[in-house]
DNA sequence: GTTCGCAAGCTTGTCAACAATCTTGTAAAT
DNA sequence: ATTTACAAGATTGTTGACAAGCTTGCGAAC
């Protein structure tokens, strides 16, 4: 499945567009991990020098997105599951503190179309196996809350740990029950969001996450 | 003042020696913040091509650590006030699950160097204003802490961090009063671990990190 | 005295060719 | 049949030169 848009890629200034390209690729899974990287085949693919894709790839190492060797070719990154639980545990952390602070920052009222959203959108997402809207919408949710919280650091570390980990997490949603599973989960932190409540809204947040770890877990065979 | 040795600086493998070389100026104050790196100049001191040196700027770029603008010169990334909130809040929890991951993988007894350390040479050094001293045995305790956490992406996030405020935060040490109140709050820190008691650990030095943000808050016009 | 415009020089951005290294395919030896 | 050695091809690493774009300083106009 292809979450992210791929549709638009390139535009005027081309490195940040190159790497965001190949982000977009590697994240949606249109590039498995262990894929090589040729430098020249991307160049013409992309219409753009070969120093380009040099310069995009160094970014996307730095990002963890890839592995290179010298003299080899880029690879596209292989997580094992220690590397997925060593991530999501991070996460549990950020994205409940992300929560807290977008609750914190806003009054309770403007929370209201969350509440909607999960009570009655994304329960018929769920019945209907509508895996694409709902992922989509869980985006939102969270660009919301990044936004709320008003923390340009912790926004730039979120991104980074869910594009690494992007191809296994969202996979999770089609295993038998996650989904409706997540949307109950979600429905909790919402309201207590809507309570302004942010402690309690933190604390649901990371037993979500903790939540989407145990399936991670339970079908490692079938996600990595 | 210069925590970090910058007398080896390049070796093999360029690239990276090139990137460590210039973070370590950056975070150990050696360039300021706002200063111009022009590529020739650097090229030339460390012997390498401009190549090298650009690459080595968009990584640092991506780290966070400089500022880069077409046709414009690299800068040291500036820090505004709510820039170094926004991270101190960051490591507040981060800081905080990295002890108590530590404390949960180790028996307790393997702390007990710690609580030496801070009962008798760290309040010796707080004494003598001895900050060099200081400061290297806060890092040990920091890396000790990352190695015992085994979480190498928490350990790679802390870094960047880290980096990001060094400068600063090292300069809070020497604020009237700061250092005996830091070995103060790190001594209950290294109990808890000693004692094994992980969930304190982690509240304790979450309050260590809020401290150091107070005075950085108070003293802000001489930090900034 | 101040401001604006212009030109020279400096700095970064880009490219194409070449060198170094790895990979793959073939053939010979065991 | 398997393994090893070697050569040809493919891929990445490096360099130097050139183009494009800022910066600075000078001078003229007001």
């Amino acid at each position: 499945m292809q979450i992210i848009d791929s549709s638009v890629e390139i535009e005027h200034s081309s490195l940040d567009a190159v790497i965001e390209a190949l982000r977009r690729r590697i994240c949606g899974g249109a590039l498995k991990p262990g894929t090589r990287l040729q430098e020249f085949a991307l160049a013409e693919e992309f219409g753009v020098s070969r120093v380009r894709i040099r310069d995009a790839l160094l970014a996307l190492q730095q990002r963890g997105l890839v592995d290179r060797q010298k003299n080899r070719s880029a690879v596209v990154t292989r997580l094992d599951l220690k590397g997925v639980f060593e991530i999501l545990e991070l996460r549990e952390n950020l994205e409940g503190l992300c929560v807290r602070l977008a609750t914190e920052n806003r009054p309770p009222e403007s929370w209201q179309y969350l509440v909607d959203l999960f009570e009655g959108p994304m329960v018929r997402y769920a019945e209907d196996g509508n895996f694409e809207s709902y992922l989509g919408e869980v985006e939102r949710f969270r660009s919301d809350c990044n936004a709320a919280a008003a923390n340009s650091i912790l926004d730039e570390m979120l991104g980074i740990l869910r594009d690494r980990t992007r191809n296994i997490v969202d996979r999770t949603t089609m295993l038998p029950g996650r989904i409706q599973q997540g949307v109950k989960e979600l429905q909790l932190v919402v309201a207590a969001m809507r309570r302004g409540d942010g402690a309690e809204a933190e604390r649901l947040r990371r037993e979500n996450i903790r939540s989407q770890r145990a399936f991670v877990q339970r079908y490692q065979h079938f996600l990595l």
